[in-house]
Parts: C-alpha cells; sequence; structure tokens
DNA sequence: AGCTATTCATAAGT
DNA sequence: TACTTATGAATAGCT
C-alpha cells in the first residue's frame, strides 16, 4: 500500500526507517482501538522505538491487561514472575493484618473494652490474667521501691557515718567525757531512714 | 477497506464480530510484527477476546516487554505497576510487621511479663491500666451473673406458681379448710432463690 | 473458510 | 514535519 511495495526487513535509511515508524505507529495503534471497540475485545499494546521513546495503547488500562496476561500465564507456569510476587507479598500483608486484628481485639479486651460478646467463663479467664498480671506488675514495682528505699538507707547511714567521724574530728575526744556528741545524734540508730535524701533518689533505675 | 464502510461501535451481531475479530486479530498482529521488523522496535500487543481468550504478539518476549514498560513507568509514576507494587506491598508488610510487634510488646507487658526495661512510673501506669481492666470486666461479669440470678429467680417463681397452681387443682379448695397446701410449699415467698441453680454462676472473686 | 468490491493505510515524492 | 497521491493491503459483506 502506498506507492510501490516494499520487502518486510529492516529500513536501513535512518530518516525512512522513523517516517515509516511514525505512520505505522499511528496505524497500528488505530487498528488495535478499532479492534477493541468492534470486538469488544481487551487490547494493550505496547511500542519502544528503536531510540527507547514509549509508545502504548491500552483499551481498558494498561495495568489491568498486563495482570490479566499475567494471572492467565500463572496458571500455565506457577511461579517466579512480578505478578506473583505481588500476590505473595498481598497474601503476607493479608496474613499479617488478620494477627493484628485478632491481638487487637485480645488487647482490648485485656484493656476492658469490647466485652460485649463474651461469657461469664471469658470473663473468668480474663479477670484471672489480669489479676495475675497485676500481681506480676506490683511484684516487680514493690522490688524496685524496696531496692530503692534500702539503696537510700545505706547512703543515708555512710553519711551518718562519715558526720560521726568528722564530729570526733572536730570535738576531739570531748564526747567521751560528756554530752556535745549526743546533742548532733538526733536522729541515730540501726536502719534509720534520712528523710532529706528521699527526693534525691528519683533518677535510680531498677537494676533486674 | 471492504465492500462497504463501517462505523467504529460494537458489533451487535455475535457472529459477525466473532469473523471481523479473527480477522482484524490477524492484521493487527500481521502489522505489529511489520513495525517491529521494518523500523527495529520493540512491540508487545495483548488481545483478549470478549470470550477471554488470549492472543499475543512480542517482537522479543513479553516478559522483557513488561519488564521494560514497569521500568520507564516507574520513573515517572511511582507505583501502581507490578514491580513497585511489590515494593508497595514489601511496605505495608513491615509496616504490618512493626505494628504487630509492638503490640506483642505491650500485650505481654499487659500479661505481666517482659517488665525489665521498665520504670517504677511505667509500672505504675501499667497497675493503673490493669486495675481499670479488671474493674470493667468483674463489672460486666457481675452484670452477667446478676441477670442470671434475676433469670432464675423469674423461672423458680414461674414454676412455683406453676405447682401452686396444680396444688389447687388437684386438692380443690381444701387449701381453704386447713393444711395440706402448706405442707407442699417448702420454700415460699417473694423473690425468694432456688438454691440449686446458684451453683451453675461462677464464684465470686475479691473486689480490693 | 473463500471471494471480491471497496475502503484504508501508507511509500514515495513534494 | 506535514501534505499529497498512487498503489498495495486489509477487510466487510457475501457465498
Amino acid at each position: 500500500m502506498g506507492r510501490g511495495k516494499i520487502a518486510i526487513r529492516r529500513i536501513d535509511n535512518s530518516a525512512s526507517r522513523q517516517v515509516t515508524f511514525s505512520k505505522r505507529r499511528k496505524g497500528l495503534i488505530k487498528k488495535a482501538k478499532e479492534l477493541a471497540i468492534l470486538c469488544d475485545a481487551e487490547v494493550g499494546l505496547v511500542i519502544f522505538s528503536s531510540s527507547g521513546k514509549l509508545y502504548e495503547f491500552a483499551s481498558t488500562s494498561m495495568k489491568t491487561v498486563i495482570e490479566r496476561y499475567n494471572t492467565l500465564k500463572e496458571e500455565h507456569q506457577q511461579l517466579s514472575n512480578p505478578s506473583s510476587e505481588v500476590k505473595f507479598w498481598q497474601r503476607e500483608a493479608a496474613i499479617l493484618k488478620q494477627q493484628l486484628q485478632n491481638l487487637q481485639d485480645n488487647h482490648r479486651q485485656l484493656m476492658g473494652e469490647q466485652l460485649y460478646g463474651l461469657r461469664v467463663e471469658d470473663l473468668q479467664n480474663l479477670e484471672n490474667q489480669l489479676e495475675m498480671s497485676l500481681k506480676g506488675v506490683r511484684m516487680k514495682k514493690e522490688r524496685i521501691l524496696t531496692n530503692e528505699i534500702e539503696e537510700l538507707n545505706r547512703r543515708g547511714s555512710l553519711i551518718h557515718q562519715e558526720n560521726v567521724e568528722l564530729f570526733k574530728k572536730v570535738y576531739g575526744t570531748r564526747d567521751e567525757n560528756g554530752n556535745a556528741m549526743s546533742s548532733y545524734v538526733f536522729d541515730g540508730g540501726e536502719g534509720s531512714n534520712v528523710p532529706i535524701h528521699l527526693q534525691l533518689s528519683q533518677p535510680e533505675r531498677d537494676k533486674d
């Protein structure tokens, strides 16, 4: 069709090839379009020019066409094409979503919400679980507080001891004779607390 | 090109449509092939008939064409093609995994485990939360148990009432005269419990 | 599935 | 790159 017949082989002349590419590309896309409309078909057409430029036509959308193509192909050759990889990850995400959902439900129940469908038995289990948890948390907290108090007592005793030593150095052996020392010792005794230091103890952390 | 011109619109007659599909499909693929050869282009063509049958042509291979297409598309519009779609779902899965991890940690703490890194403050919050939860669960449970007991009482009263009626029918008006009825009524009274049913309800817990 | 009149696509020229 | 035009190709309607 044209001023002369041509053989179907690569056109050597670059300019001619370019011109023919434009014309035939346009014609091809037009015919693809017509086929899709006339015959109610789904058509996808991808053309890369020799210089790498992309031209495309799709009666629906290229994404749809390629997915349909891949889905159909998968039935024959299972695995290792992009589409099945997408499916793999979609499945993976779906599984994770389900796990998350379950855990969230469980969590909400643990938080005392969403108790609507539960039977007395379930509620009892939940209650027992919460009591166990509470016991664990309280034990932990008490251990930390106990450790903190012990540490403070230890430090308090040390400081008290230091003060006693300092007192001796300042007043010499006068304590042996009389009373000066006892007036300093306002709060003695084994394991006594040093109240003012309790304020400082905040930054201590638990160690187990 | 034909005995007459046709409008480009869906061919109603199914047989004609089928014939035209065959002819034009063949022509389209031929032209796609020619374009690829003449102009040194890479061409991919996918055609689904209205009945879902697949026809394809690729100057190299469909896999190559689709991959090249996707690669090129990715550069422009991030997303919504299989290759970046894989990335999308991978990201989605990673996010879900992270959420799941967080929730699981949280959950374990609520369950009284894995309390190692927590400060007294955190433990106090956890304890408060657990107490709130426990309160919610216990309220819910008690409401159910109360309803159950009320229902049992209601049913017990009904049965008792029925028995009174039956007793009247069996022994007629004798109750008016004397005592026979009172010997039957071993457990009367307004809102009285039916002890054997109380066994069904779960044991009450402490309410600190 | 073939045939053929007719329309369409396009090669080569401008 | 666009327009023109002669020509071969594609195909609509028939059989």
